[in-house]
DNA sequence: AATGAATGAGCGTTCATTCAT
DNA sequence: CATGAATGAACGCTCATTCAT
């Protein structure tokens, strides 16, 4: 869970607005967010793109940078929410491991955009108060990930000579990278991109012995 | 690629010669460009960063965008001059590929800055005419990686039932997405990371059954 | 050769409207071009005139340089029309003089500032590709002029014992310069200004024997 | 005379200086400065055609602006030599007149630059204390010529029809605005445009009835 | 005399944001 | 809800000028 975010509504001005024209309007900011960089990204940029002038923007939204923390959020709400029912089943660790990094890639298919952008732009955002959930949600997920490969160790499902930091550095970073060139309906699916990565992941590329 | 001349420190005084002055200011954008993004990166921070004022690095560079051309293009100057000698071995696949390996994160280690701004600035600039290279670069790139994959199919020293495409994308980006946690100095020396990583690449992390 | 719409004031009230705006801002402009030369102008000091902030002005306009475009372009324009309205008349070479003259100080009354930028910019302009016009109207300036004065000395009207290129620019500075110095609302209507010049450069100045 | 023109050889620093180099600076100065406008011209782009670097040029000069004030009162100092000559030889009116213009298109001819440089400058440098001379010649100007012009009228050798405020301003801008078009080394010497100039202005383009 | 490196003010321009209509 | 016009801060960059060497 992002800790502290606001709950969408909570906006007191915009309530009445349709919610609709919001996630339309947050999905374009998205899709450019992702495509040029948040920095890069002129709010007239999102409003072209929206079909309407940029000040108008700012009826639905407080500011560029909340249409970033909309984005952002709604994404880890989400992924938060397949992780903890992950959690919650009570798997071994190498089923686990293989449920989370099927949830994650199923993230990436929904939240294409919104995992991009959390890539590229969230280690220079932890910084500000308003993005506190950002670290954490990082916090939580090395709690998550590491705690499930150490008690893989510890069961002997996981090898024991390979630096346990490392590990976890290496599945995480290679999981969400897939954001940078994955694209929905493209030859396979999350679950089938799933598959070969864990294979890949589990018991390596090379040819057995 | 680049025409700063390397000669070497010719003045017998300890004295700041030209070439140095222009390494280290350099060195300093890129490490700021690092970790703020080129975008984010105002002029006048990298000039405070290394000392002088915003106007005066004009004196040594054209612009913000040939101080960015030269960190990429030094270091792409590097890693291929490390490539080449790799390729020019006349390995087997999987010695290639520890080789490459190998190699890569010792670039990491010595442009530490310079790859994580090639990850996260090539996309949107591989289309300008100034940094074709990039886009040729990577090109080169997929030649070399992906044929070393195909030949190591090929030669049965690697797995065949797996996308090859797939398995390329997996063990170009584990290796360099580690520039962005990756400390020069820190607890393991890049042969050690490197070692590491590709027992979990070729064995996978689980224990054999 | 400009795009901005003549659209008359259709707002039923006295406010000012968008091509009024647009058209006074130009107006602002070209005086303070005129005045001080186009690039010694700030465009902060035009905003100022207008009564507007720098920034403010890139609502209205993409460049410094495409307000000085359309100021020249604008003129340039009107000018043509009349030379053309002139030309079509099908008058003899000395009253073709004697209309273009007039023509040239109306637009001067109508344009000075246009003129006296014209005037001073023009040369270093006629190189860059936007102001390819410039270099067309000049030409077909020439064209006219000097065809016309060949015409007349054809036909006996002008003297043939002068240099007939010499003439000619003596003729086309002696007429445009004065925009130098011309103030609307002074002592001379342009149509007094012209005949008296028409006088000066057909008979000359000193007594008959 | 320019009134109040630092005589050539009183800058202290520079007395001991080949008072060559200075000449061939300064005429590299004006050729830019004519052909770019003195805006526009950088202090490095004189220093380049020089042949040395900007900074260098201070050791010769106080400022550019420096520059521009000793190539336009140099050129004035002339200017006034050789009308002085002419106005103390004692002509009649037609022969003062004639006397002035050839001595102009001379001194066109020797100082082409500096003449561009005035008729495109003085406007906006009168007002700087450096550069009063400039308006206490351009006063001089005008009694010479307006007088001589009067003189001509009241002794029945110049037409007394004919606005003189005018006709003045007619001569005056005809004559040098010749700067902007002249190359010594031409078709014609300076002579022999005085004298078409002459005709033209004194009697006429139109063939006399 | 000239260089190399810097200063500091200012320039044209961009952009998130505001607000009356 | 949206527009049109504006603000104001900041940006990349230029350039006359300075000065130790």
């Amino acid at each position: 869970m992002t800790d502290n975010d606001p709950v969408p509504n909570s906006k007191k001005t915009t309530v009445i607005t349709a919610p609709d024209r919001r996630r339309e309007l947050l999905a374009t900011a998205a899709e450019v967010f992702a495509a040029e960089g948040y920095n890069a990204t002129t709010v007239r940029r999102i409003a072209d793109e929206a079909g309407l002038l940029a000040g108008s923007l700012y009826y639905h939204f407080d500011s560029k940078e909340s249409m970033l923390d909309e984005i952002l959020s709604t994404f880890l709400d989400e992924l938060w929410a397949g992780y903890d029912a992950v959690l919650a089943a009570g798997l071994g660790p190498r089923e686990t491991i293989e449920a989370l990094v099927t949830e994650s890639f199923r993230e990436i298919d929904r939240h294409r955009p919104a995992v991009a952008i959390y890539q590229r732009e969230s280690r220079h955002l932890t910084g500000r108060p308003r993005f506190a959930y950002l670290a954490a949600s990082q916090r939580k997920f090395e709690t998550v990930w590491l705690g499930t490969l150490e008690r893989g160790v510890a069961e002997h499902v996981f090898r024991a000579d390979l630096d346990i930091r490392l590990t976890y550095r290496f599945v995480r970073d290679t999981v969400w990278v897939a954001a940078s060139w994955y694209r929905p309906g493209g030859a396979h699916s999350p679950e089938e991109i799933a598959r070969q990565y864990l294979s890949m992941v589990l018991d390596g590329i090379a040819v057995r012995a």
